[in-house]
Parts: C-alpha cells; structure tokens; sequence
DNA sequence: ACATTCTATCGTAATATTGCAATGAAACGA
DNA sequence: TCGTTTCATTGCAATATTACGATAGAATGT
C-alpha cells in the first residue's frame, strides 16, 4: 500500500487531481505566477527569481512540462519557457467547471434531523 | 532535505499550494463531487460509493476539513457533512483569480531571438 | 580544440503521502 | 448494561515527493 489507487475513480476525476497536484507546490505556483506576470518566455532568472537549486527548479519544470501547462524551447545555451496558451485555457475552464457545480443550497446544511 | 521549503515562497503562493495540493487526489476530488452532486450532507454512503476502507476515508475527510472547504457536525452516531460554501467561493476565487491573471499575448512566444 | 554557460539527469537522503488493520471513543437501541 | 453502529486515531508498510550535489550533454565564443 501506499501509491494511490487510481482505478477507483474515473479519468476525470484523476485528471483534475493530477492538474491540482501539479500546482500543489508553491515553487510551481511561483514559477506560473512569474510567467503570467511577464507575459512572455523566461530563459534563465528563474535561479534568482526562486531560492531553489538549479537541479531543484529544474525537476519543478520538468512536472509543469509533463503536465503540459508550459513548453521550452531551446535557445541557444538556454531554453526558453512560456506558458501553453491552449492548455491553460483548458485547465482554467476545468477548474471553473469544479467550482461553478456547486449551488448554495438555500436551506441550512447539517442540520438536525436531516440526514 | 525533503521538506518543502515554504519559507521562500509568499504567504499567498503558499496557500494557494496548499489549497491544490488537498485537491490533488482522486479521492478527494470525488469526496467533494459526491457532496456537489447531492448538495446536501452526507453521513454513511461513503464508504460504498468510494471502493476505499473506512479509515483512510476518515483521512481524506479530515483533510478536507483541515483545509475548512467541508464541515462535519455530528448526529447521533453518524457524522454529518457538507460543503462550506463560504469557504467554497472563497477558493474558487482564488483560482479564478490565479487563472485569470495570464493573458494570451499576441506575439507569439519563444520564437528565436526572444530572449 | 578548449573553456564557458546553461540545463537535464543521476544518485542519494530526508520527508510526506497513501492505505489498511486494529483499536478507541461516543451515541444509540434493546 | 450490553451489544451495535459509526467514525477517529494509532501503528505500520509501501510508495511518492522534495531537495541538492555531482555529473553529463549541448550550444556558444575565443
């Protein structure tokens, strides 16, 4: 035991996890929020930005990489990273999905004599 | 090494994280889903409609809880929850700020000579 | 060719997460 | 009171994540 059990539960549901446990580290968070603060591709101050190790942030981008929220291309001795417009949109609308489901029910929840 | 190092990161890109994070597991996702989709409490039904043993339900519920996005309150022998829908907007605009922050720019990105 | 720069990967250690059986604790009904 | 039900907690094992130093690979400039 121990790795989680994916089969249980549909691919949606492991989809939206696995988004949210890609921005489940601030150093993810921070890396995005750089990128959507300068609106364009980062080459090489994310050292700086961050206060990670340079194996450390490259494992981070590796995970953003996977998830496809961002793409590199290489430039020169560097590599060019910016966000996928495409996938952020789909996350983004993924997310709004999760949240606009719910409706506050008018009536009080928990209380009791409900259940 | 091992721990995230929470200390480089800001209090909101921290939160944010950590709000991610609780949502990145299937289970999870499907705990919330099942309480949208019946909006209304729960009390028993969870075991069955999650393949998964009693305690490490227990375990995800109280991670939900920590993170203030559901609340139990008891009844009887059975234990009552629900949404928080004051917590549950209050996320949902987090994310909705943090994905309505980039902007697909018109040039396009990490094309040669960029950077 | 050689040194330099930038990034990815490997190896390793520390820590966190996931899952379950077993055990507790609290409320209910007979 | 005693057994039942329901959920939380504990203890443990398996797996995943985080972080970094060291190393390797690829492109550049001299």
């Amino acid at each position: 035991m121990g790795a989680t059990k994916t089969d249980l539960f549909t691919k949606e549901q492991n989809e939206l996890a696995n988004i949210a446990r890609a921005l489940g580290h601030p150093a993810r968070i921070a890396i995005l929020q750089h990128l959507v603060k300068i609106n364009a591709c980062i080459c090489n101050d994310l050292k700086n930005e961050l206060g990670l190790a340079q194996a450390t942030i490259s494992q981070h981008l590796k995970e953003l990489k996977n998830l496809g929220i961002i793409q590199g291309s290489i430039d020169g001795t560097s590599i060019c990273y910016c966000i996928d417009p495409k996938v952020w949109e789909e996350y983004k609308i993924l997310f709004q999905t999760f949240f606009a489901g719910y409706q506050n029910p008018d009536k009080k929840c928990c209380e009791p004599g409900q259940c």
